[in-house]
DNA sequence: GAGTGGTCTAGACCACGGG
DNA sequence: CCGTGGTCTAGACCACTCC
């Protein structure tokens, strides 16, 4: 290092740290390596630990590192790219068709939050079926998913319980919903990125913390021109990208 | 408040505070309204100046405030949407073509970065053509792009100045560049998002401070089989959603 | 110059994971 | 149990904006 500032607007020292860590993981550390602790990466840089850390967000944000209470941190490797181009659950594009990458955990009743009612059209307060999924890649978890589904759009699906239905039956119920959701006529989709931060569920779900970053995709289906159906969809924005084939026979981006 | 808590697992103070705001600003303030200032909150809350902007920071994160150094902590409006669907250039898809949202600013010839590179199939250390463009939306920039362009994808354009050319001859370099590429048959693109921080330039163009988190799009746009170009769009996360439109003729999801 | 958010320090204690 | 990252404190000073 050995910097003499001749900045006249001087850098502030996280953000320089950034920079050395980060040229420092490309030539010196091998992906799941584990780095020095907190306590000795401040010491040895001559921070304090709050101006380190504030570093090593960063580099987590950006997907370089990932950080485990009790355990340390380690070099992360390079983001999955997950698709979720058009017609990402087969042929039909509904959720929960053949080839669909999604796997359906559970179904319910539920009111949807107020941004959703209002897609959906609904009053604010009206109970709507609720589809639970999860996606994973590569063996870890990176994506939770509700779709919300108003019973208008299902008009043949037999009455549910009251009561949410356990295990292997919440996921029938699940199925069911979708199932009678192939019945219409997806006339299209569109969808919506943006950035959000993990609610507590999410999170353990997604093996993160409570606030962690997230990309948050709003799907919303179309068939009789309406909207028949919205999946809220959260993905881990630390190791996941995004991937969206928008046309031509192209294989998906690499990397 | 005055909670007793209860819980058997305690939140962290900053979740609660969290909470607790963003309550507050959906029932107590209008947008654009000014909110204390952070001494006054934390004391007001009874919590250290840090915690609070831990939680502060988040609500930022999530779109809901907006804070400038200098002039205090606002109540964000609603994040706009912003379309990245497929063909948003126009019939052509191409950057730079009819009805295309991007102002072209500027354009010279530099060496893009190593994941650019290897996208366009040329060696590390390559010059190529590289346009820089900008997005606003109601009056603030929102995205900045930068569109890298190898020499073999536009084999007419006549050989530029060494130098780098100046105001008005630099944006007409940069779009006599987009022009010589739309000779080419466009027969895909795909995209990918994912999170990222901005470089420093890049907050400057976003008026955000360096590392503010942004979504970082890229394009690979093909022709004859190749990469004929690749985008690098940087929108600002804190207050852009990005929408795509992808089939049918349906209206942009709206909110 | 006054007031704002942004950076930084040097501590402390807590929650979690693994031996 | 110990070591890890996560939370929290009570200060200080700096950079910026506006008057």
């Amino acid at each position: 290092m050995g910097t003499t500032q001749l900045e006249t607007v001087p850098e502030p020292k996280y953000w320089h740290l950034k920079t050395v860590l980060s040229e420092a993981l490309d030539s010196e550390f091998a992906v799941g390596e584990i780095l020095p602790n907190e306590r000795e990466l401040a010491a040895r840089f001559g921070v304090a630990r709050a101006t380190l850390r504030q570093a090593l967000e960063q580099l987590e944000l950006e997907g370089r590192l990932q950080r485990r209470r009790g355990v340390g941190t380690t070099v992360a490797p390079p983001r999955v790219g997950v698709d979720v181009g058009p017609a990402q659950g087969g042929a039909q594009g509904w959720p929960g068709a053949p080839g669909d990458v999604w796997h359906t955990e559970y179904g319910e009743e539920a009111e949807p939050p107020a941004p959703v009612a209002r897609l959906l059209g609904v009053g604010e307060g009206t109970a709507v079926h609720a589809v639970f999924r999860s996606r994973t890649s590569g063996g870890q978890p990176v994506a939770t998913e509700v779709v919300y589904v108003p019973a208008g759009s299902v008009p043949e699906l037999p009455e549910a319980p009251g009561e949410a239905a356990e295990g292997a039956e919440g996921a029938a119920r699940g199925r069911a919903v979708l199932r009678e959701l192939h019945r219409l006529d997806l006339d299209g989709q569109d969808r919506s990125v943006e950035l959000g931060s993990a609610r507590a569920d999410d999170a353990r779900r997604l093996d993160r913390l409570p606030g962690a970053p997230v990309l948050v995709v709003t799907t919303r289906y179309i068939a009789g021109g309406r909207t028949a159906a919205v999946g809220i969809a959260t993905f881990r924005a630390d190791t996941c990208r995004l991937t969206f084939a928008d046309s031509g026979a192209v294989p998906a981006l690499v990397g």
